[in-house]
DNA sequence: GAAAATAGGGTTAAAATAATCCTATTTAAC
DNA sequence: GTTAAATAGGATTATTTTAACCCTATTTTC
């Protein structure tokens, strides 16, 4: 219950990995996949949902790669969350209301749907600047 | 990713729903599972949970049942999210430590787990009275 | 044209969650 | 004391979600 998806956490160190190198450099998957110690194939698709939403932007054929699309105050850990994931939904009836049987009197609708939305404040809340720094390695 | 239980949702409505019926109350599984509208074996399970965790006590044979075991502004919506998911862990590496091929080197942790008692927070700062509040039927 | 890279569809494997089944125990009522 | 209504809980199965893998196409530099 309440856990953050793996390719959640490949994604995110993978910003964190770009945001080191600087914004102009060029990474390539190989070379993330072999620093941060996951598997090259799934990372790989990770970076895809980064790049479909802005994050990152690629650079393909040979010496091509991936690099951070926006400076990174701007991007918060919300924003990879929701590339990679899509918009968390901490209730099932918010991806599809008739997907939960006591839908129309259920009355916890309101508190869930307000939790959630704390919760994304919260990752909204760190920009990978900001999480850099917490990290200060 | 970040959803809900199914088995929280039973807990938390069975909660409201003997709440509402008042303390002392004693209520079947069967008249809840009813009125809420829910599955009695599954439902039954979340019930145990709850008992273990000392949300709620028992009584056996005929005409037995459950009933709250603390005043309602002493139960938060976390302990109910504890009594029936344990303890949250948003990273796998929290429940077992080798259970990630790159723990030693990971970064995030420490964030991580910040973020895990942020949400915990959020959880423990609804009482099932103020959440019968919020919901106002 | 060869090689290195991203792009992405599709399938399979593994894990987590949900549901069901079944039996035991407790206790009130008759 | 027998029956019936209830909790207690182990065990299994089904379903869904997540993760991993496979394979091919495309792009681009050299
Ligand atoms: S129980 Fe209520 S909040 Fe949960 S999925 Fe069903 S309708 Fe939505
Ligand atoms: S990536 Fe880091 S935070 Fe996530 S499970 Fe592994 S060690 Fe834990």
């Amino acid at each position: 219950m309440l856990q953050v998806s793996r390719k959640f956490e490949y994604g995110l160190h993978a910003v964190t990995y770009m945001a080191t190198k600087g914004l102009g450099r060029v990474v390539t998957v190989k070379e993330m996949a072999d620093e941060i110690g996951f598997s090259q194939e799934f990372l790989s698709k990770a970076m895809q949902s980064l790049k479909r939403a802005g994050i990152a932007t690629s650079v393909q054929g040979v010496n091509g790669g991936y690099m951070l699309a926006r400076p990174i105050t701007e991007v918060t850990v919300a924003d990879i969350a929701i590339a990679i994931e899509g918009r968390p939904h901490l209730v099932r009836c918010g991806v599809k209301a008739d997907s939960c049987e006591i839908f129309s009197s259920c009355h916890h609708r309101g508190y869930m749907n307000n939790l959630q939305h704390k919760i994304q404040d919260l990752l909204a809340a760190t920009t990978i600047h900001s999480l850099l720094q917490e990290i200060e390695r």
